[in-house]
DNA sequence: TTAAACACGTGAATC
DNA sequence: TGATTCACGTGTTTA
């Protein structure tokens, strides 16, 4: 029998002194015992609504793990290929634009000297350019000329190109001629 | 008043026949009900336990967070220079790496042509190394030889220097002499 | 012993 | 109405 219609009308009211009229010691403590265990209870559900942030969680990490493996894997490529075929390209790459930035070679420069009467003395700036080399070799060697002393230096995207060379047959044709005609051949490259 | 000692001697065997002494309907209910919560409450401290991967995910959760932020501005920071100095710098390593890989020019290459008595056709290959040019051309201009047509390319650590030259004076060292000459001078920078 | 924790029966409130 | 939940006072157990 532990209702407040069990005696007259005000009981529980908060640890005041009319307790006299129970038999219990520890009613106090019971009553003081619940109240904490009640509003515990009530905490306990407050914060059960944030439970859902676990979800959020999970998701989140799962993107986190995402992220954390794809940027591993780019940075590990990139330093796998970096010092090999990429920092090849990244040459290339910074030739080009070292060649931009010094300004585009507008045309092959082609110095030709002709000395006694046999001899050539060769000097050719290009544009680098895939299949330059192999016309302008296949020019000079048309126009009979044997080449002994030939030194080809790219640099920045830039080549050049110098010979010495000699008429095959003692003839040999003109240097300004030869000059022209080298000319057309780059610039038809 | 709701002890076992209350009444006789054998109250609460479960969900028995012997309720009859009882008042209340729903003694049966409250009994099972009491534990029905026991038992959740069991439950749930079971799984208490387990709440500590909260802060377990929590740091774990930071982790990846500083694993994601570092990655990150590694790789940002890898674009951001890798077109700039890092190209340059990762070009110059290549070039130190292709120099090794195809063997160090253990002395400079030393071609000198003697032309029509007053002209030469000089050609010298070199490793790249401070203050040989300047002391190279030194040399030269001593010899009294007037450089008409040189190039200096360099590439790979390597120097390839080419030039057409004349006497000054008419007169012009023998090829062999000035090759040694010039030998020399490589070999003492 | 004391004090805190627990289980119980019960009356009232809620739906 | 009836079934369920809640709060209470109390006796017992535990530490």
């Amino acid at each position: 029998m532990g209702s407040r219609m069990d005696e007259e009308n005000h009981i529980d009211e908060d640890d005041n002194d009319n307790d006299a009229k129970f038999k219990s010691k520890n009613l106090k403590a019971e009553r003081k015992r619940r109240k904490k265990l009640s509003s515990r209870q009530l905490e306990l559900r407050s914060i059960m609504n944030k439970a859902t942030i676990i979800t959020d969680a999970i998701t989140y990490i799962e993107q986190l793990k995402n992220s954390v493996e794809e940027l591993s894997n780019q940075l590990l490529q990139m330093e796998a290929t970096t010092f090999d075929e990429e920092k090849i390209k990244l040459k290339e790459i910074h030739d080009e634009q070292e060649t931009k930035k010094w300004g585009i070679i507008p045309e092959a420069e082609v110095h030709v000297n002709n000395i006694c009467g046999t001899k050539l003395w060769i000097r050719i700036v290009l544009q680098k350019k895939r299949g330059a080399l192999t016309k302008l070799m296949e020019g000079i060697s048309l126009l009979g000329i044997d080449l002994n002393d030939t030194s080809i230096t790219t640099s920045s995207g830039a080549v050049l190109f110098t010979t010495f060379g000699e008429g095959i047959r003692g003839g040999l044709p003109d240097a300004g001629q030869m000059k022209k005609y080298l000319l057309e051949i780059m610039r038809s490259i």
